[in-house]
DNA sequence: CATGAATGAGTGTTCATTCAT
DNA sequence: TATGAATGAACACTCATTCAT
């Protein structure tokens, strides 16, 4: 009998390794080779996970994607905060305002680079979108202590409250974009600031 | 006796080609064999204005950017335009809700991608910076009735709005990513509902 | 306790899926994964069989050249046949007027290609020589009513009447060739035509 | 002024590379980098003469085939020999009796594996085909005293002895093929043997 | 006996860059 | 100034083969 591999562990291991790449090299940087020196594995062997590159990199991104609000999500569970507190450590976790959030967000613009140049893998780009939408809708409930929705592809009851969470949304990838693209201008002092100014509109 | 050639017309001309070519090709096809075709010159020749292919990006990146806000400043001064309808257009003209202004973004995205992977590159970034926020200042400034800023780096009088200019800076960011990447899920639809949203915040 | 594997039936079953890959994709198509997925058995199991891909292709190979002529001869027992109609069906199925001969003759094709290139697997070459040389004596012998050669490799008796089947030889993979790559060119009827007129040289 | 490359020439050169790689290491070894190698320039040298390896491969082929019936033909002018020996010495050289000549059946059988595994390189099959084919209707006419054909692709003008070009075309490629895969059974003396014995049934 | 994980060399191709002319 | 020839490393991907289990 051969050496039994769970594929699926053995595919979230490369996924980390994609994830450290992006990390250290950033998007570029996530040639399979250097996928194959992350991870310790030879290049040929990736191929019984992976069939192609784009296969590697999507499951990567979609995998973190999914994780992310599983992750984020317990804030709101922290009972010694204020709801407005808890909104904010939601959102802030969402924010490059540290190196672990900023790949994350790296490989948000990695989904972005794959969806401007093929088009098809919608899988991971979805997932982002749901993924994004769904803490935002999180926060405008709790806010507003209206009922959380049931799940993550729910939209909210009040048609107000849900375009108060589509504004979080547009607003949470925009800072998003420009604290990693202008650290210099967007410092996390104003981002926060922007977000609790944000947060102020709903609530009123 | 060398030939007198124009280096600044020049290096206009081959960034037109850059443009071109990430309009038809997207940024991925930006090779320098491709810009060189585009253009009409040899690669060989391009190493006379330009020394790297990133220093050609970059310079065609920059161009791009600012141009943008003497194009698009124009609409404020439409006299037949109420000071909101004014402000819409300009706002509008910064987002790809056409392939035009599709193209003006993905040349935002590439500074991005620059921005991330070669530090040092500061030049473009600056002027998309400046660029995008100055022209929220304007909007904000039109809205209220504000005098609108001398020069494009000078920050609004009134702490308040300038504020509401970077918060506006923030949307139209996001609006930007969003209707790129989920075009599916942010519409030009979605786009002007949230943009018109954003606007009545500063007028209240 | 191992199990018990009769080795020469699996050989065969291997072979089998090496004919089926052939006839699907082309020569070209014969990778190890490949014939192993078509068997329905693992890269590895093959080795116990063959050690090297080459030895599986060349058993491949020889086992169809063996079953040509065993097949073939039949037509020289249809009594309902002239035996001109006899020899003149031997000969068609030897040759690549159908996909199921054209898999043979691709197979013969892919011999030439061993041959070319690693000297010392000269049996399948051998056995693919015999067939065809042996149903050319058969139908020589037909043809004039001479008695046929007892076994596979006995010359026929008259050397005036084994030129005719060496020549007879020639044209069969002359026609092969050709019908193979010219098909525009070598159409079935002008397959036929060269055909009958061989054969009445033989008769004259 | 760079250093300027005749095209053409270039082209040529790097189509006897090929040639000899084909002469000392069969088909098979056709890499662009064995090319490369033999031909003394780097690999990326040979993309600014052919965009892809079987641009290349077709171009060496077709050159090669188009080059045979040129020199072979002058055996025809050859008034110190009879009419016979004339167009013997014209089949030999289209036979791959010497090592020469070898390659050249070499590159025949290149193109076949071409053919069957890309289609759409038509031009050096149709070469190929058309040389052989006109040195054929030049040996029959010679044969039999009747004027050649002005023009490659000019039948002849009498059915029957078209009909005996075509079945010497047949023959030619059935002994290239034999005396290729078989060369211990198929000899040179037996070449000529079937040759001979082709030829006087043209000029019964 | 059989598996399939893993290797590492090999493939064709692309590309930014260099440089003699 | 301009050319385009040439380089050589990099790319994703394929493959026959090895081998621990």
């Amino acid at each position: 009998m051969p050496r039994i591999v769970d594929h699926d562990q053995r595919r979230r291991e490369l996924a980390a390794a994609v994830w450290r790449v992006v990390a250290r090299g950033g998007i570029g940087a996530t040639s399979v080779r250097a996928i194959a020196a992350e991870s310790g594995w030879s290049t040929g062997a990736i191929r019984h996970y992976f069939s192609t590159q784009a296969e590697l990199l999507a499951f990567a991104a979609q995998l973190m994607m999914e994780r992310v609000p599983e992750r984020i999500r317990v804030h709101l569970e922290n009972a010694s905060l204020t709801p407005l507190d808890q909104v904010v450590a939601v959102l802030e976790e969402m924010l490059p305002l540290d190196e672990e959030r900023r790949v994350e967000v790296l490989i948000f613009v990695m989904i972005a680079d794959f969806t401007l140049r093929t088009p098809g893998i919608d899988a991971a780009r979805d997932v982002a979108w749901a993924g994004t939408r769904y803490l935002c809708r999180l926060s405008a409930a709790r806010l507003t202590g209206t009922p959380e929705p049931p799940e993550l592809a729910t939209p909210l009851a009040d048609p107000a409250l849900e375009a108060h969470a589509s504004r979080l949304h547009v607003i949470v990838d925009g800072l998003s974009l420009q604290a990693l693209m202008f650290p210099d201008r967007m410092t996390p002092e104003a981002v926060r600031a922007t977000l609790t100014g944000a947060l102020r509109e709903i609530t009123r």
